[in-house]
RNA sequence: GGAGGAGUAGCGAAGUGGCCAAACGCGGUUGACUGUAAAUCAAUUCCCAACGGGUUCGGCGGUUCAAAUCCGUCCUCCUCCA
């Protein structure tokens, strides 16, 4: 099996870094793994690494689609999995840098997508969440029982696969085995929850001093009046609220350091639960400690 | 110095004798997660050895079978008049 390295942890650890220095380490490239620096224009906000921290590292998968563009797992899937086996080509070792988890299980585990799924169906709109709920439960009661009432989004997804493939969403599951596909070694690197929350806060505050108003002012006079999935991301989704006046701009920023902190969180939720994570704890005061801790960690391990 | 108003859980804010450990919102914590995932959703949030118990509603004292709610007093804050 394929040896895969994955640095997770939540956003504001300092994954990119250590990326970095990884790469350089190992002499390979990386493969990015967050669902929201795949796009074009979106680089402040996103905290994207810049052409200058890249220290002239290849990055893939990164800086790749329109925002116009509606990706997903699906596509990331296949991306991902090409990518590897192009990097096993070339006899590199592929080091996937991510926050986005579920992007990242379905393409290192046995996830299959059906193409017919994806069709949106609109005629559920003005139907109430209990009517969808009690629609599931006839159709496919496994599926409904894990889902919550209010979780209108993923009852209609699953009233959609039924209609779209004839199949019990759960049936579809229930096929495939969830087997990891490669060797994969998890990173993850983790600060204690309050320091977490000091550097993203301060982090919002530098994205703005570098520049995020005058992307996303850009970006909203280019877009405002679509409305595409991937400006729906953190910072930009708040910062179209302000300049469209419905919150002002000292909310408009409290307001993205908190999505960011709770993102944090269910970042954690998601590495702690789904993945075999190793953490390391990041020594802010000196980082090339930590760099140090997780190469001699792949080193033993790899 | 005088007149009025206010002090409720981390914050905001209801409640004005029993159904109050105290609505609701925010924030926090925990969790779910197979095509919007930086999304969507749920649970929990005074303390504990927890289907039960212990302490709360600025402090102290009182009335009452029973008080966050009534009375007295003290403290703090706000507005107005001197």
């Amino acid at each position: 099996m394929n040896k895969v390295v994955v640095i997770v942890g939540p956003t504001g650890v300092g994954k990119t870094k250590l990326s970095i220095a990884l790469a350089k380490y190992f002499h390979t490239e990386i493969i990015n793994g967050d669902s929201v620096q795949i796009y074009k224009e979106l680089d402040i906000g996103s905290a994207k690494v810049s052409e200058e921290e890249k220290e002239g590292i290849k990055h893939h998968l990164l800086d790749f689609k329109e925002i116009e563009e509606d990706y997903s797992v699906y596509e990331y899937q296949q991306d991902l999995r090409e990518k590897i086996a192009y990097f096993k080509e070339k006899k590199m070792l592929p080091l996937i840098v991510g926050g986005t988890g579920l992007y990242l299980k379905a393409s290192l585990y046995d996830y299959t997508f059906n193409k017919e799924e994806s069709n949106r169906s609109e005629e559920y709109a003005s139907m109430s969440n209990e009517q969808l709920y009690a629609l599931l439960t006839k159709l496919d009661p496994k599926e409904a029982n894990k889902l919550h009432v209010n979780n209108r989004r993923r009852v209609e997804r699953a009233l959609n696969i039924i209609k779209n493939t004839q199949k019990k969403k759960s049936e579809l599951l229930e096929a495939q085995e969830h087997k990891p596909l490669y060797e994969t070694y998890f990173i993850g690197l983790t600060l204690p929850r309050e320091e977490l929350y000091k550097r993203i806060d301060k982090r919002v505050d530098l994205m703005i001093d570098n520049g995020l108003l005058e992307e996303t002012k850009k970006l909203y006079d280019k877009y405002h009046d679509k409305n595409y999935k991937s400006l729906q991301a953190i910072g930009y989704k708040e910062l179209f609220m302000y300049y469209k006046n419905e919150i002002s701009y000292k909310e408009a920023i409290e307001l993205i350091k908190k999505k960011s902190r709770n993102y944090a969180k269910r970042q954690y939720t998601w590495f702690n639960n789904q993945f075999d994570v190793k953490w390391f704890n990041v020594n802010l005061d000196n980082f090339s400690e930590t760099i140090n801790d997780v190469i001699n960690y792949l080193e033993d391990s790899l």
